[in-house]
DNA sequence: CCCATGCTTGGACTGTACGTCCAGACTGGA
DNA sequence: TCCAGTCTGGACGTACAGTCCAAGCATGGG
């Protein structure tokens, strides 16, 4: 926070303020992440909510070819945790005076303490229990296509033209979502990514051990 | 409260303590009644959210004429005064020693600001650009025990002392829910029904088959 | 009290899907 | 051309989903 100056990015510099607001408006809850669009890095991180630090990978993508009129602001959109924590997550481009893209603002808020404190309350509501009826995720695939397309849109590109990093992207955030846990998922994804079954679980296996991580 | 003690109700001076502590702990928005069954009276009142005070009617109708083995326990269930707020209530037969109904407890707690205080809870947590409500239950053996929680609150039923027919209705919710397309979950339910295995299957074959039913 | 009926149970068994492994095919780059 | 990295179909072992059954156990009628 107080330490030297130099060796900080210019942009870090600029928005720090911004970012520590924020992180400080929003307590623990939330993870403020400033990213390099150039070079797809995290350049600084307030609160972070996971072991990400400064130069780590930012596993966005190439916001950077995005249309300059296009959405600078995106979101918000949700993002599982591992551990079953619910973010709400927002992202801003930040453009320097030339209006290029000049970093990537992300807030990720943990929506999990306020739906609890929700739920306890909506509890103490519920009279003549009624059926929870219209609260079911009735299909499962629909949350596959929904992650998938979710990256899609993010990184504007297609399911073909994909990188093998997209698909491990990808493949995280199913995995984060649990959606291996229900039968048949592995085929049905493996479908929707124009892939075969055996490259899932080997991109499954390699994301899984840490070894082979980093 | 420290008023003489030979004018009260033997009955009030046994359930006070009770009723205080309960009226303490819930604040000003819970309203805590003891009823006579016999008169149908008003015993005593203790944050009384109305003009009612003790002698007045109790409204309750006639519990006493309830089987002793039956339940003792009753709602929640909703109330709705005239201001148009609406309460969560809950009744309990207490017996003497001789186990025959003695007084009527009634607790009524005002939903009002909870419900505000969840609306505004929710709106923090409801904010993304996904389709009505995929916010639901990341977990899925939270999912199971949710349904089977809310089947024995509806029917004051515990798991144990269930008949044939719990266990089919609580299976066809599950069923329905998709539980069962998740690894794993049989067992889990089985366990949580404290029923084995080959029943869960049992009586699922019995509730997909159209033949066997009705 | 005994027996009949119906439900549950553990265990054995089969089938299906999961996940691993590998040799070969394909790709882009030196 | 070779080489390194990746994807692929298929074979294979394992784990779990479901089925089946003989034996226990309760309930209720005679």
């Amino acid at each position: 926070m107080g330490n030297a100056k130099e060796g900080r990015d210019p942009r870090v510099q600029k928005w720090a303020p911004v970012c520590q607001a924020v992180a400080l408006l929003l307590g623990p809850y939330a993870e403020v992440v400033l990213h390099d669009p150039d070079t797809d890095q995290v350049l600084e991180i307030w609160n972070p909510m996971t072991s990400r630090g400064p130069g780590d990978p930012s596993l966005l993508g190439e916001l950077d070819e995005l249309d300059p009129s296009a959405q600078d602001v995106f979101g918000p959109y949700e993002k599982l945790l591992a551990d079953g924590r619910r973010l709400s997550s927002v992202s801003a481009v930040l453009r320097d005076a030339q209006d290029r893209p000049s970093a990537v603002l992300c807030i990720n808020l943990d929506r999990t303490p306020l739906e609890q404190a929700s739920a306890v309350l909506s509890a103490f509501g519920a009279p003549t229990v009624q059926r929870p009826r219209p609260l079911f995720e009735q299909d499962w695939s629909e949350r596959i296509q929904h992650i998938i397309g979710g990256y899609v849109r993010e990184t504007g590109r297609p399911v073909e033209r994909m990188t093998r990093q997209d698909r491990l992207a990808i493949l995280g955030r199913l995995d984060e979502a649990r959606v291996f846990a229900v039968r048949r998922a592995a085929p049905v994804v493996a479908g929707a990514l124009r892939v075969s079954r055996s490259t899932v679980y080997g991109l499954l296996a390699e994301l899984r051990t840490p070894s082979a991580k980093d």
